[in-house]
RNA sequence: GCGGGUGUGGCGUAAUUGGUAGCCGCGCUAGACUUAGGAUCUAGUGCCGUGAGGCGUGGGGGUUCGAGUCCCUUCAUCCGCACCA
């Protein structure tokens, strides 16, 4: 019998679903384990042979924990709204909807194809009511909820307000967009749109005037990590900066909760870092100048408190408030062209053309520590975003103040010792301060960080400031002037915004008549017929009725892709349930994720927001766990291999890779597929493209070799390689075996099929093991020979080390050699390949379902018992000793187990070879380590 | 500029964590069988050398009886952040 794939795969695939193989319940008589992939965008492309990596990956994991006794939860779904469908609906004006749940059908078809373990019962997808739902009702929570910083959680919102109406802002320790001071008489006295106002200040979804990326091309906002060096990352269009009422989340609540957190899971380092990075914590000073001539004062942040001795002037933030009010009449047309001409500056030519360019406000500050009166300038090199929008300069230890001195003549005080700041400043955070003493407060002489510490304790005790921690993490932006996202459960009155009553979710994304912005430049919804809030009837009604007193306009926004991808891990533990976003039950059952694996691409985008998400969550009481993916794995990219002929300029002459120098060449992608170990197939060249069929070739050796090179995956390249195809030549367990056997699963490498008839040929001499010459079915129930118990151990022992740290190359290489060795001792001993069967279940299920059958089983291989390793089987009864000499390894010995070292010893220096090495001195010393090596030192 | 990673044959990679460097696969060489094939099997394959032997994990230095592995230094390369005060 011939090892034919393709009728098993297709045969065990129906069977798995017919027997429904993968559908798993809550079993408390079993451990969980809940392994997840980051769900796809399906995008109109489909699956090429990289994008399946990680899901191999996961699966391998999955399998091999059920086969281990564990109750594994392996979801599936589609993160289904995104730019790329709607984009496709404007050009051609077909649905989202449908181009999407075409793709899906053919994603689907793609990744059943490959034998994944998932339970499809549980699919979810984001652009579906009944999961958006969902979505929906966690931003109302949000809405409702504010960030207490001393109990460092979310809370309802009625708890603030009863704190107002207590005690107003006095004792407030909570997360807000600005600082907000009034008693409770104030508030009390305050009408319900001026609550309501002020109450947005607090709320962890709220809507408020905010500086946005706005992407002119794409007519929306994007979040920071959707830009990149001030560019779309989608499409790669221009961003510019532009304040806009947009919806908010308050991420930066959770900055300190969300680095913490990293301490208790289990990501590689570079992940962490990354998050760490994109927090940016950074612990600092705020303290408060006054304003020469008046009494008003401004706030600066400095993680250097030691320089206050050295700062020579002040630096504002084009787009600070603090400007129009610091800035003097004479200088105030200088002024308002910087400003004017700042704003036309998009992102990206700020970051292109770094020019240092700055304007004197006409005012002084005062230095509250010398009180030496300084210039206040205004430039763009300080951000409105970060800190307090405004700094103190010290030229002499801090290169952007330097730059900036230079460029403005202004003056530069060095305050550490032995620092030349000639030609550049000192900007290391070490040596010994000096200059920096008034009568209070003495710093020459002591180390930057005693100084630092020591001003800390001065300002805040004289009161002229405190000790502050500041995060780069901004915000995110919710509001999306996009029509393929979550709507909003959300209608205004007043024109303020009020939550639809959560029994009326989900609200429904309307048809519309066209998907680009509306004539009036509203948002794509704008153009729906059916978009407003009927409060009476609680439905969606007729926009025309809007005169109508009882009915109001709906929030024309949608929500953005990281809305639907931040907690859909919970969904999946009870995807039917319309009562709850996940029963306690389900959710006390499954926990969290323990495997998640997916691209490092999402590590600031998804990866942030769905800990935000989740922690907030855990703060409502509603989930048991504060971490949602306890560990997480980054595979890499595959990228593609391409393929080049080489046309002799002006003819239709193709010259091999060996013999193109010798002509002028132009180099042309040859579609890989074509192309076999880098021979080009000259016949399917020809018939590839008119432009070849009279194609001819200058070979070496009768062949003609190919160039390549590694590029992106990408239909233009010719180098995309389809999982179909590689199915359709070497079948599911072959594609699965070899993208585990191309390296370590974190690594980025490019796809190249040579190789594959490698673990191919492996599959069919394993296949070969059960069978003899004539292709019938042979086995021995004998008990298994010491050799055979030996070889099969070994591998026991290496798959399941190597399967628990994800090295699944290696585990696929243990198995090549086991295959090989049994085939060396001839073995089709019955209880070997047995083992053998479900070691290599988790990789090639297809096949080693069919030879379990063969073995007589009749149970599914998926819920055989992983076999058990016994060390009794490997013990051997001599050990062979390398003995080297001063470090080289020049013969070696062989000693029964259990000599001892010194017997070890005597027989290594005994050995008639050792003369020649010692040259008859003793050696000064000898090393042996039990099991391992003898090294004689002479 | 700051932070993190990587560097081993012609190629993808491995090395029990300080103990025989190069497992496994591709490719290549030679051979067997042959229905001549892109099948199967056998042997060989780090480099130099006919050989004994020497040299070898980006370069240089160090610790150690012993270093791909630890330390210092340097180069190359990839990734993340970046006027973040």
């Amino acid at each position: 019998m011939e090892y034919n794939f393709k009728e098993i795969e297709s045969k065990w695939q129906n069977q798995w679903i017919a027997d429904k193989t993968y559908k798993v319940a809550v079993d408390a008589s079993r451990p969980k384990f809940y392994v997840l992939d980051m769900f796809p965008y399906p995008s109109g492309a489909g699956l090429h042979v990289g994008h399946p990596l990680g899901y191999i990956a996961s699966d391998v994991y999955s399998r091999y924990k059920r086969l281990n006794g564990f109750n594994v939860l392996h979801p599936m779904g589609y993160d289904a709204y995104g730019l790329p469908a709607e984009q496709y609906a404007i050009q051609t004006g077909q649905h989202p909807a449908i181009t999407t749940s075409k793709n899906i059908a053919r994603y689907r078809e793609q990744l059943d194809k490959i034998g994944f373990c998932y339970d499809w019962s549980r699919e979810v997808k984001t652009c579906d009511p009944i999961y958006y739902k969902w979505t929906q009702w966690a931003f109302q929570k949000m809405f409702n909820s504010y960030y207490c910083n001393n109990c460092q959680k979310a809370q309802p919102i009625e708890n603030l307000i009863a704190h107002f109406e207590k005690e107003g802002t006095a004792n407030l320790n909570v997360a807000c967009g600005e600082e907000l001071s009034f008693s409770a008489a104030e508030w009390l006295a305050k009408t319900d749109s001026e609550k309501q106002d002020i109450l947005m200040n607090y709320r962890i979804a709220y809507l408020g005037n905010t500086m946005v990326n706005w992407c002119p091309k794409l007519g929306t906002v994007l979040a920071n990590d959707e830009v990149s060096e001030g560019l779309s990352v989608r499409g790669g269009y221009p961003v510019e900066q532009r304040v806009m009422r947009q919806w908010s989340l308050r991420v930066s609540a959770y900055a300190q909760r969300l680095l913490d957190g990293l301490d208790t899971i289990d990501w590689t380092d570079s992940l962490k870092e990354t998050q760490r990075n994109w927090i940016g914590r950074s612990e600092g000073t705020e303290m408060r100048f006054g304003i020469k001539g008046t009494n008003q004062e401004f706030t600066i942040f400095t993680t250097r408190a030691d320089t206050v001795f050295g700062v020579t002037f002040m630096v504002l933030a084009p787009e600070s408030e603090l400007v129009a009010q610091v800035t003097t009449a004479d200088q105030k047309t200088a002024v308002d062209e910087y400003v004017a001409n700042t704003k036309k500056r998009t992102e990206r030519e700020r970051i292109a053309d770094r020019k240092v360019t700055g304007v004197f406000s006409g005012s002084y500050a005062i230095n509250p520590l010398t009180k030496k009166e300084i210039p206040i300038w205004i430039s763009d090199y300080v951000l409105a975003g970060y800190g307090t929008g405004a700094i103190m300069a010290v030229p002499a230890h801090d290169s952007r103040d330097y730059a900036f001195a230079k460029e403005f003549n202004l003056p530069i005080i060095p305050l550490i010792e032995g620092a030349d700041v000639s030609e550049q400043s000192f900007d290391a955070k070490e040596g010994i301060m000096m200059n920096s003493a008034n009568d209070e407060l003495n710093l020459n002489g002591l180390t930057v960080k005693e100084s630092i510490a020591k001003t800390k304790e001065y300002v805040t005790r004289k009161g002229l400031g405190r000790v502050k921690v500041n995060y780069r993490l901004r915000d995110a932006i919710f509001s999306r002037q996009r029509y393929w996202g979550e709507p909003f459960p959300v209608y205004y009155k007043d024109g303020m915004p009020y939550m639809i009553p959560a029994e009326c979710l989900p609200i429904e994304l309307p048809e519309v008549s066209a998907f680009l912005p509306t004539e009036s430049g509203e948002p794509p919804l704008g153009n729906a017929t059916k978009w407003a809030w009927d409060e009476k009837n609680r439905c969606v009604a007729n926009v025309a009725d809007i005169d109508n007193k009882t009915i109001f306009p709906l929030e024309l926004c949608t929500m953005p892709g990281f809305a639907g991808s931040s907690a859909y891990y919970l969904r999946y533990m009870d995807p039917q349930n319309t009562e709850a976003l996940v029963s306690n039950q389900a959710n006390n059952y499954w926990q969290n994720v323990d495997l998640y694996i997916g691209g490092s691409e999402h590590a600031t985008g998804h990866l942030i927001y769905s800990r935000f998400w989740n922690k907030f969550l855990f703060d409502m009481g509603l989930i048991c766990k504060d971490e949602p993916f306890q560990k997480l794995i980054n595979q890499g990219m595959i990228q593609g291999r391409s393929n080049f002929v080489y046309r002799v300029k002006g003819t239709n002459q193709f010259v091999s890779l060996g013999l193109k120098n010798q002509y002028d060449t132009q180099e042309i992608h040859v579609d890989v597929n074509i192309v076999k170990n880098d021979i080009l197939d000259l016949e399917a060249f020809k018939a590839w493209q008119p432009q070849f069929a009279d194609a001819e070739f200058i070979l070496e050796d009768g062949k003609y070799v190919c160039g390549w090179a590694v590029e992106k995956m990408s239909k233009s390249m010719f180098n995309v390689v389809n999982p179909d195809d590689i199915i359709e030549q070497y079948g599911a367990d072959t594609l699965r075996l070899y993208e585990m056997f191309l390296g370590p699963i974190d690594q980025s490498k490019p796809w190249d099929t040579n190789g594959i008839d490698g673990v191919h040929k492996f599959l069919r001499k394993m296949w070969r093991l059960f069978f003899d010459k004539d292709g019938n079915l042979c086995l021995n129930d004998a008990e298994p020979s010491s050799k055979e118990l030996k070889v099969i151990h070994k591998t026991i022992k290496k798959i399941s080390d190597d399967i628990l740290r994800f090295s699944f190359n290696t585990s696929v290489s243990a198995f090549m050699i086991c295959v090989n060795e049994l085939g060396d001792l001839k073995c089709n001993n019955r209880k070997v390949l047995s083992d053998l069967v479900v070691l290599l279940t988790p990789f090639a299920p297809h096949v080693c379902e069919e030879l379990w059958h063969l073995l007589g089983n009749t149970n599914s291989v998926c819920d055989a018992k992983w076999p058990e390793f016994d060390e009794k089987n490997l013990v051997e009864n001599t050990v062979q000793y390398p003995v080297s000499f001063n470090g080289k390894t020049r013969f070696f010995i062989e000693m029964p187990v259990g000599a001892t070292k010194e017997q070890i010893e005597q027989a290594a220096l005994s050995n008639e070879a050792a003369a020649k090495w010692t040259e008859g001195k003793t050696p000064k010393k000898v090393i042996v380590v039990p099991n391992k090596i003898i090294n004689i030192v002479i």
